[in-house]
DNA sequence: AACAATTATGAAAAATTTTTCATAATTCCC
DNA sequence: GGGAATTATGAAAAATTTTTCATAATTGTT
Protein backbone atom coordinates (compact mmCIF):
# COMPACT_ATOMS: atom_id res chain seq x y z
CA UNK A 1 0.00 0.00 0.00
CA UNK A 2 1.38 3.49 -0.79
CA UNK A 3 0.15 5.36 1.91
CA UNK A 4 0.34 9.41 2.36
CA UNK A 5 1.11 10.54 6.41
CA UNK A 6 -0.08 13.98 6.96
CA UNK A 7 0.83 14.78 10.62
CA UNK A 8 2.93 17.74 11.58
CA UNK A 9 3.94 15.61 15.03
CA UNK A 10 7.09 14.69 13.74
CA UNK A 11 7.69 11.45 16.31
CA UNK A 12 4.46 10.50 15.38
CA UNK A 13 5.05 10.85 11.80
CA UNK A 14 8.07 9.19 11.48
CA UNK A 15 7.62 6.24 13.91
CA UNK A 16 4.46 5.42 11.83
CA UNK A 17 6.46 5.71 8.60
CA UNK A 18 8.55 3.76 10.10
CA UNK A 19 6.82 0.93 11.22
CA UNK A 20 4.56 0.77 7.73
CA UNK A 21 7.94 0.33 6.08
CA UNK A 22 8.72 -2.48 8.48
CA UNK A 23 4.86 -3.77 7.55
CA UNK A 24 6.13 -3.85 3.26
CA UNK A 25 4.49 -0.58 2.78
CA UNK A 26 5.59 2.46 1.41
CA UNK A 27 4.76 5.97 2.98
CA UNK A 28 5.20 9.45 2.68
CA UNK A 29 4.77 12.39 5.06
CA UNK A 30 3.48 15.48 4.39
CA UNK A 31 3.76 17.61 7.69
CA UNK A 32 1.30 20.28 6.94
CA UNK A 33 -2.15 20.54 4.80
CA UNK A 34 -0.63 22.31 2.53
CA UNK A 35 2.62 20.38 1.61
CA UNK A 36 -0.70 17.54 1.64
CA UNK A 37 -2.85 18.63 -0.44
CA UNK A 38 0.58 19.67 -2.77
CA UNK A 39 1.38 15.60 -2.57
CA UNK A 40 -1.68 14.48 -3.94
CA UNK A 41 -1.87 16.38 -6.97
CA UNK A 42 1.55 14.69 -7.88
CA UNK A 43 0.99 11.08 -6.51
CA UNK A 44 -1.63 8.59 -6.02
CA UNK A 45 -1.92 7.11 -2.67
CA UNK A 46 -4.18 4.42 -1.75
CA UNK A 47 -5.09 6.08 1.85
CA UNK A 48 -4.76 9.11 3.47
CA UNK A 49 -3.82 9.06 7.44
CA UNK A 50 -4.93 12.76 8.08
CA UNK A 51 -4.30 14.77 11.46
CA UNK A 52 -7.25 16.72 12.76
CA UNK A 53 -4.82 19.22 13.76
CA UNK A 54 -2.20 20.68 11.60
CA UNK A 55 -0.87 24.27 10.52
CA UNK A 56 -1.55 25.46 7.07
CA UNK A 57 -5.01 24.08 7.08
CA UNK A 58 -6.42 21.71 9.52
CA UNK A 59 -7.42 18.02 8.68
CA UNK A 60 -10.95 19.22 8.40
CA UNK A 61 -10.81 21.58 5.54
CA UNK A 62 -7.54 19.16 3.98
CA UNK A 63 -10.48 16.67 3.77
CA UNK A 64 -13.33 18.76 2.42
CA UNK A 65 -10.92 19.92 -0.26
CA UNK A 66 -9.41 16.59 -0.93
CA UNK A 67 -13.41 15.82 -2.09
CA UNK A 68 -14.22 18.85 -3.73
CA UNK A 69 -11.61 18.42 -6.36
CA UNK A 70 -12.77 14.98 -7.16
CA UNK A 71 -10.21 12.93 -5.37
CA UNK A 72 -11.61 9.81 -3.59
CA UNK A 73 -8.83 8.00 -2.03
CA UNK A 74 -10.17 6.45 1.38
CA UNK A 75 -8.98 8.85 4.22
CA UNK A 76 -8.95 8.13 7.82
CA UNK A 77 -8.81 11.18 10.40
CA UNK A 78 -6.38 10.94 13.54
CA UNK A 79 -7.98 13.00 16.33
CA UNK A 80 -7.01 13.75 19.63
CA UNK A 81 -10.01 15.51 20.51
CA UNK A 82 -12.54 13.23 22.64
CA UNK A 83 -15.19 15.29 21.70
CA UNK A 84 -18.02 13.17 19.84
CA UNK A 85 -19.58 15.94 17.35
CA UNK A 86 -15.88 15.91 15.57
CA UNK A 87 -15.85 12.03 15.24
CA UNK A 88 -19.26 12.48 13.76
CA UNK A 89 -18.64 15.44 11.70
CA UNK A 90 -15.64 13.95 10.27
CA UNK A 91 -18.02 11.06 8.45
CA UNK A 92 -20.01 13.66 7.18
CA UNK A 93 -17.41 15.59 5.49
CA UNK A 94 -15.73 13.04 3.59
CA UNK A 95 -13.59 11.10 5.64
CA UNK A 96 -14.31 7.30 5.68
CA UNK A 97 -12.66 6.23 8.97
CA UNK A 98 -10.87 8.16 12.32
CA UNK A 99 -8.81 7.14 14.99
CA UNK A 100 -8.34 8.52 18.85
CA UNK A 101 -5.39 9.35 19.74
CA UNK A 102 -3.83 7.41 21.69
CA UNK A 103 -3.67 4.14 19.00
CA UNK A 104 -1.64 1.45 18.80
CA UNK A 105 -0.01 1.35 15.87
CA UNK A 106 -1.98 -2.60 14.72
CA UNK A 107 -5.13 -0.76 15.24
CA UNK A 108 -3.91 1.93 12.53
CA UNK A 109 -2.78 -0.70 10.38
CA UNK A 110 -5.81 -2.91 10.64
CA UNK A 111 -7.68 0.43 10.12
CA UNK A 112 -6.29 1.50 6.86
CA UNK A 113 -6.47 -2.18 5.41
CA UNK A 114 -10.38 -2.38 6.41
CA UNK A 115 -10.75 1.22 4.76
CA UNK A 116 -8.98 0.04 2.04
CA UNK A 117 -10.38 -3.09 1.26
CA UNK A 118 -13.82 -1.64 0.78
CA UNK A 119 -13.19 1.02 -1.25
CA UNK A 120 -11.35 -1.35 -3.46
CA UNK A 121 -14.63 -3.45 -3.45
CA UNK A 122 -16.49 -0.42 -4.28
CA UNK A 123 -14.87 0.78 -7.20
CA UNK A 124 -16.45 -0.01 -10.42
CA UNK A 125 -13.32 0.64 -12.59
CA UNK A 126 -10.70 -1.28 -14.27
CA UNK A 127 -7.12 -0.55 -15.08
CA UNK A 128 -5.10 -1.42 -17.73
CA UNK A 129 -2.15 0.07 -18.85
CA UNK A 130 -2.78 3.73 -19.61
CA UNK A 131 -6.74 3.04 -19.87
CA UNK A 132 -9.07 2.27 -17.37
CA UNK A 133 -12.57 0.69 -18.39
CA UNK A 134 -15.79 2.01 -16.29
CA UNK A 135 -18.26 -0.60 -15.37
CA UNK A 136 -21.31 1.70 -14.68
CA UNK A 137 -20.63 3.81 -17.43
CA UNK A 138 -19.66 1.36 -19.91
CA UNK A 139 -17.10 3.75 -21.16
CA UNK A 140 -12.81 3.88 -21.11
CA UNK A 141 -11.46 6.96 -19.65
CA UNK A 142 -7.93 8.06 -20.87
CA UNK A 143 -5.99 11.01 -19.54
CA UNK A 144 -7.29 12.90 -22.52
CA UNK A 145 -10.64 12.05 -22.43
CA UNK A 146 -13.76 9.47 -22.75
CA UNK A 147 -13.44 6.91 -25.53
CA UNK A 148 -17.47 5.82 -26.09
CA UNK A 149 -17.70 2.17 -26.45
CA UNK A 150 -20.59 0.02 -27.86
CA UNK A 151 -22.36 -2.66 -26.16
CA UNK A 152 -20.77 -5.22 -28.16
CA UNK A 153 -17.38 -3.41 -27.33
CA UNK A 154 -18.07 -3.45 -23.89
CA UNK A 155 -18.80 -6.79 -23.50
CA UNK A 156 -15.77 -8.03 -25.13
CA UNK A 157 -13.44 -5.90 -23.55
CA UNK A 158 -14.46 -6.50 -20.27
CA UNK A 159 -14.65 -10.22 -21.05
CA UNK A 160 -10.97 -9.55 -22.05
CA UNK A 161 -9.91 -8.02 -19.19
CA UNK A 162 -11.82 -10.69 -17.06
CA UNK A 163 -9.64 -13.33 -19.27
CA UNK A 164 -6.51 -11.46 -19.43
CA UNK A 165 -3.10 -13.08 -20.41
CA UNK A 166 -5.42 -16.18 -21.47
CA UNK A 167 -6.05 -17.32 -24.93
CA UNK A 168 -9.74 -16.94 -25.45
CA UNK A 169 -10.87 -19.27 -28.37
CA UNK A 170 -13.58 -17.91 -30.75
CA UNK A 171 -16.11 -20.49 -29.31
CA UNK A 172 -15.87 -19.59 -25.90
CA UNK A 173 -16.27 -15.47 -27.10
CA UNK A 174 -19.24 -16.28 -29.17
CA UNK A 175 -20.76 -18.19 -26.44
CA UNK A 176 -19.99 -15.69 -23.52
CA UNK A 177 -20.78 -12.55 -25.99
CA UNK A 178 -23.72 -13.58 -28.51
CA UNK A 179 -25.23 -16.55 -26.77
CA UNK A 180 -24.76 -18.79 -29.44
CA UNK A 181 -22.31 -21.22 -30.86
CA UNK A 182 -19.68 -20.42 -33.13
CA UNK A 183 -20.29 -20.48 -36.31
CA UNK A 184 -17.46 -20.24 -39.74
CA UNK A 185 -20.17 -18.41 -41.70
CA UNK A 186 -19.88 -15.27 -39.83
CA UNK A 187 -17.47 -13.14 -38.68
CA UNK A 188 -18.84 -10.65 -36.38
CA UNK A 189 -16.08 -11.39 -33.34
CA UNK A 190 -13.15 -10.60 -36.17
CA UNK A 191 -15.13 -7.60 -36.65
CA UNK A 192 -15.87 -6.21 -33.02
CA UNK A 193 -12.43 -7.23 -32.47
CA UNK A 194 -11.46 -4.86 -35.19
CA UNK A 195 -13.20 -2.59 -34.04
CA UNK A 196 -12.41 -2.52 -30.47
CA UNK A 197 -8.66 -3.01 -31.44
CA UNK A 198 -9.05 0.92 -33.19
CA UNK A 199 -10.74 2.35 -30.55
CA UNK A 200 -7.97 1.08 -27.96
CA UNK A 201 -4.68 1.63 -30.44
CA UNK A 202 -6.04 5.24 -31.18
CA UNK A 203 -5.88 6.21 -27.54
CA UNK A 204 -3.06 4.39 -26.27
CA UNK A 205 0.50 3.03 -27.40
CA UNK A 206 0.02 -0.31 -26.11
CA UNK A 207 -1.47 -3.12 -28.63
CA UNK A 208 -3.78 -4.96 -26.08
CA UNK A 209 -5.48 -7.54 -28.32
CA UNK A 210 -2.71 -10.29 -29.79
CA UNK A 211 -3.97 -12.62 -32.40
CA UNK A 212 -3.06 -16.41 -31.68
CA UNK A 213 -2.99 -18.19 -34.94
CA UNK A 214 -5.51 -20.93 -35.32
CA UNK A 215 -6.37 -20.50 -31.54
CA UNK A 216 -7.69 -16.89 -30.50
CA UNK A 217 -6.94 -13.98 -28.95
CA UNK A 218 -5.01 -12.76 -26.13
CA UNK A 219 -5.24 -9.69 -24.35
CA UNK A 220 -2.42 -8.41 -22.62
CA UNK A 221 -1.55 -5.30 -20.40
CA UNK A 222 2.33 -4.93 -20.88
CA UNK B 1 -33.13 1.93 7.58
CA UNK B 2 -34.39 -1.23 9.21
CA UNK B 3 -31.59 -1.45 12.42
CA UNK B 4 -31.59 -4.90 14.07
CA UNK B 5 -29.99 -4.32 17.81
CA UNK B 6 -28.43 -7.22 19.42
CA UNK B 7 -27.97 -5.96 22.60
CA UNK B 8 -28.84 -7.99 26.66
CA UNK B 9 -28.95 -5.14 28.25
CA UNK B 10 -32.47 -3.62 27.94
CA UNK B 11 -32.56 -0.09 29.12
CA UNK B 12 -29.63 0.09 26.20
CA UNK B 13 -31.29 -1.68 24.07
CA UNK B 14 -34.61 0.31 24.55
CA UNK B 15 -33.18 3.18 24.33
CA UNK B 16 -31.88 2.63 21.28
CA UNK B 17 -34.78 1.52 19.40
CA UNK B 18 -36.73 5.19 20.92
CA UNK B 19 -34.15 7.24 19.20
CA UNK B 20 -33.84 5.43 16.17
CA UNK B 21 -37.67 5.26 16.06
CA UNK B 22 -37.38 9.06 16.59
CA UNK B 23 -35.17 9.69 14.02
CA UNK B 24 -37.17 7.82 11.48
CA UNK B 25 -36.01 4.66 11.41
CA UNK B 26 -37.41 1.01 11.61
CA UNK B 27 -35.52 -0.98 14.79
CA UNK B 28 -36.02 -4.58 16.80
CA UNK B 29 -34.30 -5.76 19.24
CA UNK B 30 -32.82 -9.22 19.89
CA UNK B 31 -31.54 -9.54 23.33
CA UNK B 32 -29.37 -12.51 22.85
CA UNK B 33 -27.33 -14.13 20.41
CA UNK B 34 -29.29 -17.14 19.12
CA UNK B 35 -32.23 -15.06 18.69
CA UNK B 36 -30.31 -12.49 16.51
CA UNK B 37 -29.29 -15.42 14.06
CA UNK B 38 -32.77 -15.93 14.03
CA UNK B 39 -34.21 -12.63 13.17
CA UNK B 40 -32.03 -12.88 10.25
CA UNK B 41 -33.44 -15.61 8.65
CA UNK B 42 -36.60 -13.71 8.79
CA UNK B 43 -36.46 -10.31 8.03
CA UNK B 44 -33.84 -8.43 6.12
CA UNK B 45 -32.14 -5.14 7.71
CA UNK B 46 -29.91 -2.65 6.36
CA UNK B 47 -27.26 -2.61 9.23
CA UNK B 48 -26.81 -4.61 12.33
CA UNK B 49 -25.90 -3.45 15.46
CA UNK B 50 -23.80 -5.81 17.54
CA UNK B 51 -23.04 -6.33 21.23
CA UNK B 52 -19.72 -7.83 21.84
CA UNK B 53 -20.95 -9.75 25.25
CA UNK B 54 -24.28 -11.30 24.85
CA UNK B 55 -25.64 -14.62 26.39
CA UNK B 56 -26.43 -17.76 23.91
CA UNK B 57 -23.29 -16.98 21.43
CA UNK B 58 -21.49 -13.85 21.57
CA UNK B 59 -20.86 -10.89 19.21
CA UNK B 60 -17.38 -12.70 17.88
CA UNK B 61 -19.67 -15.71 17.14
CA UNK B 62 -22.43 -14.48 15.70
CA UNK B 63 -20.71 -12.22 13.50
CA UNK B 64 -18.65 -15.17 12.17
CA UNK B 65 -21.90 -17.08 11.57
CA UNK B 66 -23.86 -14.30 9.89
CA UNK B 67 -20.77 -14.00 7.26
CA UNK B 68 -20.31 -17.88 6.75
CA UNK B 69 -24.30 -18.06 5.93
CA UNK B 70 -23.08 -15.95 2.97
CA UNK B 71 -25.10 -12.96 4.74
CA UNK B 72 -23.27 -9.34 4.07
CA UNK B 73 -25.48 -7.08 5.87
CA UNK B 74 -23.30 -4.27 7.60
CA UNK B 75 -22.26 -5.09 10.79
CA UNK B 76 -21.09 -2.42 13.64
CA UNK B 77 -20.17 -4.17 16.39
CA UNK B 78 -20.80 -2.31 20.40
CA UNK B 79 -17.83 -3.32 22.74
CA UNK B 80 -17.66 -2.01 26.18
CA UNK B 81 -13.75 -3.21 25.98
CA UNK B 82 -11.03 -0.90 25.67
CA UNK B 83 -8.66 -3.66 24.65
CA UNK B 84 -7.40 -2.80 21.47
CA UNK B 85 -6.72 -6.72 20.48
CA UNK B 86 -10.32 -7.19 20.05
CA UNK B 87 -10.68 -3.80 17.85
CA UNK B 88 -8.02 -5.27 15.56
CA UNK B 89 -9.97 -8.54 15.68
CA UNK B 90 -13.76 -7.25 14.80
CA UNK B 91 -12.71 -5.67 11.69
CA UNK B 92 -11.14 -9.30 10.81
CA UNK B 93 -13.98 -11.07 11.48
CA UNK B 94 -16.53 -9.63 8.52
CA UNK B 95 -17.26 -6.53 11.09
CA UNK B 96 -17.57 -3.11 9.06
CA UNK B 97 -16.86 -0.82 11.90
CA UNK B 98 -17.16 -0.71 15.73
CA UNK B 99 -17.97 1.09 18.55
CA UNK B 100 -17.01 1.62 21.87
CA UNK B 101 -18.94 2.19 25.06
CA UNK B 102 -20.20 4.82 26.42
CA UNK B 103 -21.19 6.20 23.06
CA UNK B 104 -23.88 8.82 22.25
CA UNK B 105 -26.56 8.40 19.94
CA UNK B 106 -25.24 10.63 17.39
CA UNK B 107 -22.56 8.58 17.33
CA UNK B 108 -23.96 4.94 16.44
CA UNK B 109 -26.54 6.92 14.03
CA UNK B 110 -23.72 8.51 12.24
CA UNK B 111 -21.55 5.50 11.89
CA UNK B 112 -24.30 3.08 10.93
CA UNK B 113 -25.23 5.22 8.07
CA UNK B 114 -21.73 5.35 7.24
CA UNK B 115 -21.48 1.73 6.97
CA UNK B 116 -24.85 1.43 5.18
CA UNK B 117 -23.78 4.42 2.47
CA UNK B 118 -20.49 2.71 1.57
CA UNK B 119 -22.14 -0.67 1.58
CA UNK B 120 -24.46 0.63 -1.01
CA UNK B 121 -21.81 1.94 -3.33
CA UNK B 122 -20.21 -1.12 -3.16
CA UNK B 123 -23.34 -2.87 -4.53
CA UNK B 124 -23.67 -3.43 -7.91
CA UNK B 125 -27.01 -3.68 -8.31
CA UNK B 126 -30.12 -1.39 -7.26
CA UNK B 127 -33.34 -3.16 -6.10
CA UNK B 128 -36.45 -1.33 -6.53
CA UNK B 129 -39.78 -3.04 -5.80
CA UNK B 130 -39.77 -6.23 -7.08
CA UNK B 131 -37.19 -6.02 -9.73
CA UNK B 132 -33.58 -5.44 -9.24
CA UNK B 133 -31.39 -3.14 -12.26
CA UNK B 134 -27.95 -4.66 -12.46
CA UNK B 135 -25.43 -1.77 -13.07
CA UNK B 136 -22.57 -3.75 -14.75
CA UNK B 137 -24.88 -5.28 -17.54
CA UNK B 138 -26.93 -2.66 -17.60
CA UNK B 139 -29.66 -4.72 -17.27
CA UNK B 140 -32.88 -5.56 -15.17
CA UNK B 141 -33.77 -8.85 -13.18
CA UNK B 142 -36.95 -9.85 -12.66
CA UNK B 143 -38.27 -13.19 -11.00
CA UNK B 144 -39.49 -14.61 -14.43
CA UNK B 145 -36.11 -13.14 -16.15
CA UNK B 146 -34.25 -10.12 -18.03
CA UNK B 147 -35.59 -7.04 -19.09
CA UNK B 148 -33.47 -5.67 -21.58
CA UNK B 149 -32.36 -1.69 -21.79
CA UNK B 150 -31.23 0.55 -24.39
CA UNK B 151 -28.48 2.48 -23.32
CA UNK B 152 -30.57 5.86 -22.65
CA UNK B 153 -33.11 3.91 -20.85
CA UNK B 154 -30.47 2.41 -18.44
CA UNK B 155 -29.11 5.55 -17.69
CA UNK B 156 -32.44 7.76 -17.13
CA UNK B 157 -33.16 4.45 -14.57
CA UNK B 158 -30.00 4.86 -12.48
CA UNK B 159 -30.83 8.24 -12.57
CA UNK B 160 -34.45 7.98 -11.22
CA UNK B 161 -32.98 5.15 -8.77
CA UNK B 162 -30.08 7.62 -7.48
CA UNK B 163 -32.60 10.01 -6.91
CA UNK B 164 -35.77 8.41 -5.57
CA UNK B 165 -38.52 10.27 -4.03
CA UNK B 166 -37.25 14.00 -5.19
CA UNK B 167 -38.86 14.97 -7.73
CA UNK B 168 -36.59 15.72 -11.59
CA UNK B 169 -37.00 18.64 -13.54
CA UNK B 170 -36.97 17.68 -16.88
CA UNK B 171 -34.09 20.70 -16.59
CA UNK B 172 -32.12 18.60 -14.58
CA UNK B 173 -33.27 15.45 -16.55
CA UNK B 174 -32.10 16.80 -19.46
CA UNK B 175 -28.44 17.87 -18.25
CA UNK B 176 -27.62 14.50 -16.80
CA UNK B 177 -28.99 12.48 -20.05
CA UNK B 178 -28.00 14.46 -22.42
CA UNK B 179 -25.44 17.16 -22.01
CA UNK B 180 -27.69 19.71 -23.04
CA UNK B 181 -29.47 22.08 -21.67
CA UNK B 182 -33.80 21.43 -21.57
CA UNK B 183 -34.99 22.57 -25.09
CA UNK B 184 -38.98 22.61 -25.01
CA UNK B 185 -39.01 21.77 -28.83
CA UNK B 186 -38.04 18.18 -28.13
CA UNK B 187 -39.61 15.66 -26.74
CA UNK B 188 -36.60 12.93 -26.01
CA UNK B 189 -37.39 13.24 -22.34
CA UNK B 190 -41.28 12.07 -22.59
CA UNK B 191 -40.37 9.45 -25.27
CA UNK B 192 -37.78 7.41 -23.28
CA UNK B 193 -40.22 7.96 -20.00
CA UNK B 194 -42.59 6.21 -21.71
CA UNK B 195 -40.45 3.45 -23.33
CA UNK B 196 -38.72 2.87 -20.05
CA UNK B 197 -42.28 2.88 -17.89
CA UNK B 198 -43.76 0.25 -20.54
CA UNK B 199 -40.72 -1.64 -19.88
CA UNK B 200 -41.34 -1.67 -15.85
CA UNK B 201 -45.09 -1.57 -16.51
CA UNK B 202 -44.63 -4.84 -18.09
CA UNK B 203 -42.79 -6.47 -15.78
CA UNK B 204 -44.64 -5.48 -12.19
CA UNK B 205 -47.53 -4.22 -10.84
CA UNK B 206 -45.70 -1.17 -9.66
CA UNK B 207 -46.42 2.04 -10.90
CA UNK B 208 -42.56 3.69 -10.64
CA UNK B 209 -42.59 6.69 -12.65
CA UNK B 210 -45.23 9.39 -11.33
CA UNK B 211 -45.50 12.71 -13.32
CA UNK B 212 -46.10 15.95 -11.28
CA UNK B 213 -47.69 17.94 -13.89
CA UNK B 214 -45.22 21.34 -14.53
CA UNK B 215 -42.64 20.03 -12.13
CA UNK B 216 -41.20 16.90 -13.61
CA UNK B 217 -40.80 13.04 -12.72
CA UNK B 218 -40.67 11.69 -9.74
CA UNK B 219 -39.60 7.82 -8.75
CA UNK B 220 -40.81 5.60 -6.25
CA UNK B 221 -40.45 2.12 -4.91
CA UNK B 222 -43.78 1.68 -3.04
C1' DA C 1 8.42 -19.77 -52.45
C1' DA C 2 3.79 -21.62 -52.95
C1' DC C 3 -0.36 -22.98 -51.07
C1' DA C 4 -4.04 -23.43 -47.86
C1' DA C 5 -5.98 -21.85 -43.84
C1' DT C 6 -6.83 -18.16 -40.98
C1' DT C 7 -7.44 -13.43 -39.85
C1' DA C 8 -8.21 -8.37 -41.16
C1' DT C 9 -10.76 -4.80 -43.19
C1' DG C 10 -13.70 -1.36 -45.83
C1' DA C 11 -18.04 -0.86 -47.25
C1' DA C 12 -22.82 -2.21 -47.65
C1' DA C 13 -26.94 -4.21 -45.58
C1' DA C 14 -29.75 -5.20 -41.70
C1' DA C 15 -31.24 -4.33 -37.20
C1' DT C 16 -31.77 -1.47 -33.37
C1' DT C 17 -31.85 2.77 -30.93
C1' DT C 18 -32.72 7.54 -30.74
C1' DT C 19 -35.19 11.44 -32.03
C1' DT C 20 -38.86 13.91 -34.24
C1' DC C 21 -43.48 14.85 -35.53
C1' DA C 22 -48.34 15.07 -35.37
C1' DT C 23 -51.93 14.30 -32.58
C1' DA C 24 -54.37 12.54 -28.45
C1' DA C 25 -55.05 12.67 -23.58
C1' DT C 26 -54.65 14.79 -19.15
C1' DT C 27 -54.16 18.44 -15.75
C1' DC C 28 -54.75 22.89 -13.93
C1' DC C 29 -57.17 27.08 -13.31
C1' DC C 30 -60.75 30.29 -14.01
C1' DG D 1 -67.22 22.87 -17.87
C1' DG D 2 -64.05 25.28 -21.13
C1' DG D 3 -59.64 26.55 -22.57
C1' DA D 4 -54.69 26.75 -22.26
C1' DA D 5 -50.76 24.37 -20.91
C1' DT D 6 -48.56 20.17 -20.18
C1' DT D 7 -47.78 15.38 -20.89
C1' DA D 8 -48.44 10.88 -23.55
C1' DT D 9 -48.12 8.14 -27.52
C1' DG D 10 -47.88 5.75 -32.17
C1' DA D 11 -45.52 5.99 -36.13
C1' DA D 12 -42.01 7.83 -39.14
C1' DA D 13 -37.35 9.62 -39.80
C1' DA D 14 -32.61 9.89 -38.52
C1' DA D 15 -28.69 8.10 -36.41
C1' DT D 16 -26.10 4.44 -34.66
C1' DT D 17 -24.85 -0.26 -33.96
C1' DT D 18 -24.50 -4.83 -35.55
C1' DT D 19 -23.78 -8.05 -39.02
C1' DT D 20 -22.61 -9.57 -43.56
C1' DC D 21 -20.00 -9.76 -47.69
C1' DA D 22 -16.22 -9.58 -50.70
C1' DT D 23 -11.66 -9.21 -50.79
C1' DA D 24 -7.00 -8.31 -48.89
C1' DA D 25 -3.38 -9.51 -45.80
C1' DT D 26 -1.03 -12.66 -42.82
C1' DT D 27 0.46 -17.06 -40.92
C1' DG D 28 1.92 -21.82 -40.84
C1' DT D 29 3.29 -25.75 -43.52
C1' DT D 30 5.61 -28.08 -46.90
Amino acid sequence: MNILIAEDEKPIAESLKKNFLQAGHNAMIAFDGLECLNQLTKIEFDVILLDWRMPNKNGEEVCREIRESGNETPIVLLTALTDIKNKVHALNIGADDYITKPFSFDEVLARLQAVVRRYNSSVSKIDFGDLSLDLIKHHIETNEGIIKLSEKEFDLLKYFLDNKGTVLSKEEISMKIWQVPYSPNTNVIEATVKNLRKKLEENSSYKYIKTIYGEGYLFLDN
